[in-house]
DNA sequence: AATAATATCCTATAAAAGCATGATTTTTCA
DNA sequence: TGAAAAATCATGCTTTTATAGGATATTATT
């Protein structure tokens, strides 16, 4: 009995070349792809699938809580982050959900194959060999940023003022100047020309 | 006659994606793929292509000087840019270089075939269908920026406030400023994040 | 040699950001 | 349900930026 994969990335590029990559494959078969979250929990109702490979950045909702949404109905189901470069911030958080390991999308066929197998066997998979020329980009981790610095965040890069962010986001200008400080802080930056350098560095806006 | 088609990306999956998508295609060869800039040189020496896709981030050579040498040494080569969403900035420069267009990785098969009977047919496809939400940001030309200016950029970027940036320049402080505030007015924004987001996505910081 | 572009400097004001300290309410989650 | 995390708001103060109005010297460039 072959291993059933489902892939769910909105990228066709991504789905063809994993398809591509895996079809050839003996013992792997790739029953379905989605785009989306929608898609991919309805194929879950009606297919039985192993291994499914969840993009972390879809359309509607993000590959984090769509792992959580397949972890609670569908918990048979393993799941495997599929991020680019730039995300593995993110990744942790898929294996707080419950994700069995993450891919990232420059891996080759044996990365690939490792994951699945490490997968199918009850074990986790996380590829770190980032043998990119990461260039100048500053192996700094990423902080974890709640859900309103991420919006303060993109806010202040797109030019807004603290007065401006407040009305956009109907808070008082006391509170996005709190969010703004924890930004400096977590990022251990200290004028908002370092912090928008760093965060576009990480691919964060 | 197919149109010959070299892929160069060191992504597997892209390589894979790309080739999987044109295979079906009637009139379209996908005649090799090179997941390096060397290669890609050496594949051309020996074999006759129309269209090479290249992608911007390679692990030896960047993708723009890839597209500069073909273009001189092979001028017939036609050549179509594959970059993320994030590095739309560089691709004015890869255009300047000869590039015929650019394709998104995240690009869908109509598009890419569509770019690829525009370019064979000796015209430019630019995809500019961002679905997603590009908020305000405009496709900004990269403007002139003097000796000096660049400089107090690189500062600024790197963090320094004006008194530091006047100390380390042994100038006076209003002389940055001046140069500060022609940045900005050069950048067409109106504070230092916006500046700062824009030069990072130009790859001038 | 004349012009244009660049770099330098100045004063002055308003707006915004940075820093410290503290507090309350809401959400989340174990 | 109780603790922890997140989001909210406040006050006061200092520093930095942004904007406006100049001016002069130094390089190129034609």
């Amino acid at each position: 009995m072959s291993i059933k994969i489902l892939i769910v990335d909105d990228h066709p590029l991504v789905l063809e070349g994993l398809k591509s990559l895996l079809t050839d494959c003996e013992g792997i078969e790739v029953v379905g792809t989605a785009s989306n979250a929608i898609d991919a929990i309805s194929f879950l109702k009606t297919n039985e699938v192993d291994i499914a490979f969840l993009d972390i950045n879809l359309p509607d909702i993000s590959g984090i809580d769509l792992c959580k949404k397949i972890k609670e109905q569908y918990p048979n189901v393993k799941t495997l982050a599929l991020s680019t470069f730039n995300e593995r911030a993110y990744v942790s958080r898929m294996i707080q959900n419950g994700a069995s390991g993450y891919l990232i999308k420059s891996s080759g066929k044996e990365d690939i194959l490792e994951a699945i197998r490490q997968v199918q066997a009850g074990g986790y998979f996380m590829n770190v060999n980032f043998d990119q020329a990461t260039s100048s980009a500053p192996p700094k981790t990423v902080p974890f940023l709640t859900r309103r610095e991420k919006e303060v965040l993109i806010l202040i890069a797109e030019g807004l003022t603290n007065p401006q962010i407040a009305e956009q986001l109907f808070v008082s200008v006391t509170t996005v100047n709190t969010h703004r400080q924890n930004l400096l802080m977590k990022f251990e930056v200290s004028n908002t020309a370092s912090l928008i350098k760093l965060a576009a560095g990480l691919g964060l806006i």
